[in-house]
This record gives structure tokens, sequence and C-alpha cells, in this order.
DNA sequence: AGCTTGATTGTTAGCGCTCACATCTAGCTC
DNA sequence: GAGCTAGATGTGAGCGCTAACAATCAAGCT
């Protein structure tokens, strides 16, 4: 820095200025600084920055490690977020979303004077633990739980089983039966609640619930082989799409046609699921919303001064029905 | 730092010491220094040691943003890699893996004086990109450019190819048909190389490739239209697990069996692989091994002193078969 | 005793930046 | 022209740490 303040005839405290877009620089000064940045090829140090200020430009992200469509998406859509918004993303995977693991990365993140953390938080472990991390710290969750006084960004769980099960309403199913996620999982229990009251408001009868151990194909395919027996079952509402796979497989085994004899919608919408047999009718959640409204929410709080917000604030990203052929057609 | 200093009665230095494992330190003291920390809630900031040290204890990683199997099981698995060994991670995700923005990404992970940068880099694009990073940062690719002269940790592409490919003629396939991922993966080129060297190596006839244009499922069906067409098609090795899921439901469209008329292999084993219908043999990469190499090999260029190693190292890590049900028995 | 040795501890400087403040200029008013 | 303002710039201190060196001390030797 003081390189480039001599060779452009200023002071260093000039460089600074510029670099960090403080208005009172003379246009014509800014131009030499510049001009020296570019030909000495100087690039500022951000530890230093970091130092004296107190906060680096990064932000935090802790998430469980895993390769869920749900996280794994978020993931990847905040970290697009960040980057267009100048932001380096630090993320802290931990295997299990326990009160240690998570005090311990958000400590790391603490050390590294991130400038705000974003937790990815689906299950209910983690909200205990949230609770531990001092309130003047910047943080926001991302699925997390809505009792936390923390500002919350969510996928509209509720909605998305709504959208699914209306539809399988319309389509004149009676009634529409549940394989739910993990209980855990508050997208699980965002998506009973939606799906429970759609019900109800129909006036139809709300069968009991298959709960699924974990969101995978196997633990589907266990709630297809019950679901394959039962000749009243005609709509079903997987709580996501592998759960959904691993349903009609079930289906298939026992020679139940979908959707001929048992229409199906899922939740997620992965990338393959147009190719399962049949295509899936599904539930897309707005993952870039999501990881946009999160990273809004962490730089609002910075730029408020002290005064932490008063009403966390909660928001809900409404996702949409992508219609295929697992539900049969409207007669 | 200072504070505990004077609880403790040492000086800072000695603090510094205690933090950071030095040997000649007196056991008494050191106990005496730790529990000053304790009591005290001291955290290191390590902004400050960044600043003088030179580097920070982040690992910077390039990866190209997506939800693709492999890149993001690779990004986990190096995120938890990374945590255990004490690193933190900055993840730059870029949307495209051109210069540009790669550059750009290398150098916002040099700003932050990160220890060693990552670049999970498994398109071309990526390779001349990295030609222009200066030779002296510790930089290891992951599934990238083989003749690109930097340490490389990549999933032994032919070595699985073989596998799948020996597996269909060793069940008495006479030749083995390939659906190729896009022409720019190197992924794509091991996995042709090992398929078309195990036909040649057992005197087979080569077919000729059907090339998908993404790893899609959407692709796949495309290719499983044109081989559902081929009466003497008989055994199919799909570069991936999707691209196999869409070939499987194209066959199915056209009433061609699997596995008694037509036996897949995929690559990746997505964890839904095991409920395609049928289920499906595929080749698993040991995604938690090419992690915890890679982050050995960034590591290793740390404390070698100076002169970068001479011979850059190429590490491949053998994959493994899983056998389901896509394959006809052998007879 | 006087000297060396090595283990332990303290002291000083400075990493590259920003903050708070001091200074300087130009343009205005009266 | 003195006095004021506001904009543009410079100065000095210090963020929290580590590296290099200096200082201390106990033990072992001649």
């Amino acid at each position: 820095m003081t390189d480039v303040a001599a060779l452009a005839g200023v002071s260093h405290q000039t460089v600074s200025r510029v670099l960090n877009n403080h208005p009172n620089v003379r246009e014509r000064t800014r131009v030499r600084v510049l001009a020296a940045i570019a030909e000495l090829g100087y690039r500022p140090n951000r530890a230093a920055k970091a130092l004296v200020t107190g906060r680096s430009q990064i932000i935090g992200v802790v998430a469980q490690s895993s390769t869920l469509f749900g996280p794994a998406s978020l993931l990847a859509a905040f970290g697009i977020a960040s980057a267009e918004a100048g932001f380096a993303v630090s993320v802290a995977s931990i295997r299990q979303l326990d009160r240690a693991s998570f005090q311990e990365a958000v400590e790391r993140h603490l050390d590294q004077r991130v400038s705000g953390i974003v937790v990815i938080a689906p299950v209910e472990t983690a909200s205990e633990a949230i609770q531990s991390v001092a309130e003047d710290v910047p943080l926001v969750m991302i699925d997390g739980d809505p009792t936390v006084p923390r500002p919350l960004v969510t996928v509209d769980q509720a909605e998305g089983a709504r959208l699914a099960t209306r539809h399988l309403l319309d389509r004149g199913h009676e009634t529409v039966w549940h394989v739910s996620g993990p209980g855990e999982w508050f997208d699980s229990r965002g998506r009973i609640e939606g799906w429970r009251r759609t019900l109800t408001d129909a006036g139809a009868e709300v069968p009991p619930i298959l709960p699924a151990s974990d969101w995978s194909a196997a633990s589907g395919y266990q709630a297809g082989q019950m679901l394959a027996r039962m000749p009243e079952v005609s709509a079903v509402f997987a709580a996501n799409d592998h759960l959904a796979l691993g349903i009609l497989r079930a289906l298939h085994e026992r020679g139940r046609s979908v959707p001929d004899q048992v229409s199906i919608v899922g939740f997620d919408d992965v990338p393959e699921s147009g190719y399962f047999i049949p295509p899936l009718t599904t539930v897309r959640p707005e993952f870039d919303e999501v990881a946009r409204t999160s990273l809004r929410l962490v730089l609002e709080h910075l730029s408020e001064d002290c005064p932490p917000p008063v009403t966390p604030r909660h928001v809900s990203i409404p996702p949409v029905l992508v219609e295929r052929n697992s539900v049969r057609p409207p007669h």
C-alpha cells in the first residue's frame, strides 16, 4: 500500500480511501491511485483489514455435510449469491448437527471474524445449539426452527404440501396418503401440517401417516410396500422425490400401476425426477430465492447499527408445482 | 492475549507459545496459561495471526457450483476432511468455469491469504485457467487435467470403466455399448478410454459411442431411445447413474426388459440407484478417499519449504463395483 | 568460584491496514 | 482582507498476533 501511495504521490490513507470508495477524494487523485494500483498489481491484504475492522468480508455457513438434495442445493445457491455480493463463504461442514459440533463450528467462524453466520439447520438438534450463540452475532437460519427468535428463511413447506395435496384432490381422489420425512426435520413437519390442513379443509378423511426414517429411496420403498398392499390407496404425497422413487418401485413390484391405479406427487424436483418411471409430478422449492433472501437478511443485520432488530423476520418462499405423469389425468 | 498473560503471570509471548505448542514451555507454566485462557474464555484472533504469518488457516476451494452428484460429494467430503485437520474451508462457487471467473476466484482466495487452493476442475476450460496461477501457490486439482503440471487427485475413471465393462463381458455379453458423458469432462474421457481398452484387450468389437451432452437423465433417455431400437444391443455401460436412469426408462418404454434383454451398469452409486427399476449395478467412486488425499497433498505442499515439488504427484483412487440387479445373472 | 550450556521466559518491532484527528487548500461572506 | 466553511489530504496510533533476539536461570563442568 505504501508503494502504491508513493507511486501515486499521495499518502497511504488516500489509497485506503480510494479502495473503500470514500466520498471525499478528488477524481483526479482517484484515477492516479487506481493507475498506480494497476501498475503495481497491488492487492489489498484482507487479513489486515479484518484485523483492524474486526470483521472480514466472509460469511460463515454452518451446514451438516450431506449430499441430500435440499441442503446441497441451498449451499450451492448461497455460494453463488454471496459471490455476487462480493462475500467469500467459509463453510463449516459438520457430521452431526449436535450442540457440541455446532458450537465449535460457530466459534471457529467467530475466530475468523466472519461478518455473519448462516445456519442450514433443518433438524431439531440445531435449534437448541443456536440458542447458545451470543445474541449480537448476526445469524440467520435457513430451514430452521420457527420458534427460535432468530431471522429465518425457509421454503414454504406447508404451501408446497398444500399444492401437492390439492392437486391430487382436484384430480378426483377422495383422500391423499402421506409418506413423511424423518420426524426431526422441520421440513417434514411443515409438509405434514400443510397436507393435513388441506385434507381437513376439504372435508377429506385424514389417513394415518407413514413416517420414513430418512429421506432415502430405501425408506420410500419400505413405505411403498405397505401402500401397495392397501387397495384403497389411490393417491400418495411423498415428502420428497427419493421417497417417491422408492414408493414407485414398490408399487411397480406389486403390479400397482402409476398413475392408473395410484397417483403420486413428490417434493424437491430433483433433476432426474422427470425420468423416473413414470415421470414424477413434484413440488419445486425455489432454492435460489431462499439463498438470496437469507443473504439479504444477514447483510441487513450488518448495516443496521447496534440495535438488533426487535422482530426477527421470518420469510417463507413459496414453491411451485411441477406437473408430470405420476398423477392420473382429469377424467 | 495480554489479559490472559496478566492473569497467568507471564508474558504475552509465552501465551502465544502455549497456543502454538512450542516445545520450550515448562509444563507448570503451560497449565497456568491454559487455565487463564479457560477462565477468560479467550479465543485467539485468527485475522491477526494471518496478518503476521502471511497465511490463514483456511483452504480455498474453487468449484463450479452445481448439484451434480460427483462435485457435490467431493465438496462435502473435502469439507469434513479439512475440518478434521483444523482447517476452515472457503468456497468460491463460480457459475462458469471460464478463465475470468476462475482467476477472480483464485485471486479472492489469495487476498484472504489462504494456505492452499483446491480446484475441483473436471472440465477443460479450467485447465488453461489454472496455468495462469503463479507457480508458488500451493494448488491441487481434483478430477482435473492430467497434462497440467500440478498435483492432481482423481477417481480412477479408467479403472472404474474397466470394472464395469469387464463385469458385463464376464456375464457373457459379446460386447458393451457406452453412453458417454459430455466430452469436455475429463471424467468422460477416462471412462471412455477404460471402456475401449477393456473391449480391445478382450478382443471384443468396439461399438460406436453414444455421447450425451450432459450428465442428466434427459440425455440418457435420448441415448436410450436409440439403444432400444437396436436389437443387437445387450449390454450398456452408462457414464453415470442418471444417464443410466434415462436409459432404463427409454428401454422400459419400448418393452426391452432389464436385465433380461439388456444389461446396464452405471457410475457414481448415487444413493437412490439401489431403487431404480431394476436396482442399478454401478461403480462407486471413493470420494472420501479422494478428499483426504487431496487435503494431504495441499498440506505437504505447505510443509515442504521453498522448493516446489519437482515431480507433481498424480494420485488415482480406484473405485469399486457395486453389484445389483441391472445385469443379467451368470448362466 | 567461574564458566558454559540449554531450557525457559521476556522484550521489541512490525505485519498492512483503518480510525480519529490534524492540516491544508479553495471558495465564500461580510 | 480577515474569518469562516467544507472538501481534500496527511499523520500517528494501534488492531492482536508472531519472529527474532535478549535476558534470565538452574545445572553441570573444569
